[in-house]
DNA sequence: CAATTCCTGTTAATAGTTTAACAGGGCAAA
DNA sequence: TTTGCCCTGTTAAACTATTAACAGGAATTG
């Protein structure tokens, strides 16, 4: 790849369906697939073929003309841009439902991103195993982002803890955080910050379906939306 | 509210940000606050006191010179643009973590909105009940939404079943469906979908974390996002 | 009662994102 | 080989969303 070529100005919305993309045509590859036009990965998506070529052309790869894009190759560019060379490891901050969610979510993926532990305040479920994550105290967060070189945390606790928890991550050097809950943080600029409210969301849901007539579909506000 | 004035046009963020301010609103009503400026419920939400102010026009809501908002008037405005009148029931099918997580969000709010069945393939929890949200077969489906007057589905069983379980949905007369597994899917026009996908948020921040200089701080992709 | 400050409401400008339009090249069929 | 079709790559336009700019009114101060 291009090593002049950077990709810090890619659209946040290609990110994402970088991503997507990148899930889509594993599925495809272990089908035994090997090539794919723009517009199969663009009825996968429920997005235009517009789109597909256009976030490819960002991203500077190109198919072939009649055969589509070969699979394998764009897996691989897509890894080398979202991905990061060394890996990155994750916490769970709240081993409730959700928490273990995101786990079951994560574990069994070969991906370079990994969870590699969970936090909690209830006493019971401190030193539990989960999927192969152990639960840790909170209070032991510190310690333990930096001996297992932790960089995002993801909050999963009651709105109520919110705040001192994401204080918490913030002081133990995280560089990225994902708010679960409904309650807004706030972090220093150099922290990275997505919030996903799963409320807001049933609550948007439900005004679009009440609406008297047609309602404009959305795709993914995706974290983001 | 003039009769006339019709808020289908909104746009997407503003209805999702109407969600927020309200819940914010509430909880500033439950500490004795009766008014609230543009500058506090925009700190609270982490966004500027111009697109509080903006939204509030869109809606139709004017605020008091050097006094603020009247919280117990905006909130019910807020009420009337985004609930329904008679309130809308939900189910959520896939009764795992992430099908307990949304159960215990909502147990206990007094919202238009209540999750009002469950739904899972595994015998065992069938007759089950979580917080008071009593969990039936996938097969019976067709009939509870009936029973129930169910228009929201939220899907969060394992990828593998997604498709088919939206079909279900589809095939109940749901009229909105929330989709919080990574596996895109297909539904009419005229039922509206939002898709919301926990990986793909988890790698978008992994790539901004991982960028060597500032990245640019996104709040809340949210729908979902 | 000026001058100042604070806060709202609105319009204008900018930024971000999607969609439309089209140029072009290769395969296929006649 | 010519015609038609299919698919990519790119530019331009449209749309959506955020931010800046500013007009104006009420309380506040000197």
């Amino acid at each position: 790849m291009d090593p002049n070529k950077s990709f810090k100005h890619l659209p946040h919305k290609t990110i994402e369906r970088l991503s997507q993309y990148r899930r889509a045509l594993l599925i495809c590859l272990n089908n035994g697939k090997s090539h794919i036009f723009s517009h199969e990965i663009a009825q996968i998506q429920h997005i235009t073929s517009v789109q597909v070529r256009r976030d490819l052309m960002l991203i500077g790869y190109s198919g072939t003309l009649r055969k589509g894009y070969n699979i394998q190759e764009l897996i691989d560019l897509i890894g080398e841009i979202i991905d990061s060379n060394e890996g990155i490891n994750v916490a769970v901050v709240g081993m409730g439902n959700l928490g273990r969610a995101l786990i079951n979510y994560f574990s069994g993926k070969r991906h370079k991103l990994s969870i590699v532990a969970g936090f909690d305040t209830n006493p019971d479920k401190i030193g539990n195993y989960m999927n192969g994550v152990e639960c840790f105290s909170v209070e032991d967060m510190h310690k333990i982002v930096k001996e297992k070189d932790i960089t995002i945390g993801i909050i999963t606790v009651p709105a109520s803890q919110t705040t001192e928890i994401c204080d918490l991550l913030v002081e133990s050097g995280i560089k990225g955080i994902l708010n679960y809950t409904p309650k807004p943080v706030n972090v220093p600029d150099e922290i990275y910050l997505e919030e996903y409210d799963m409320i807001t969301t049933l609550e948007k849901v439900a005004f679009y379906v009440k609406l008297p007539d047609e309602a404009p579909e959305t795709k993914q506000s995706k974290a983001r939306p």
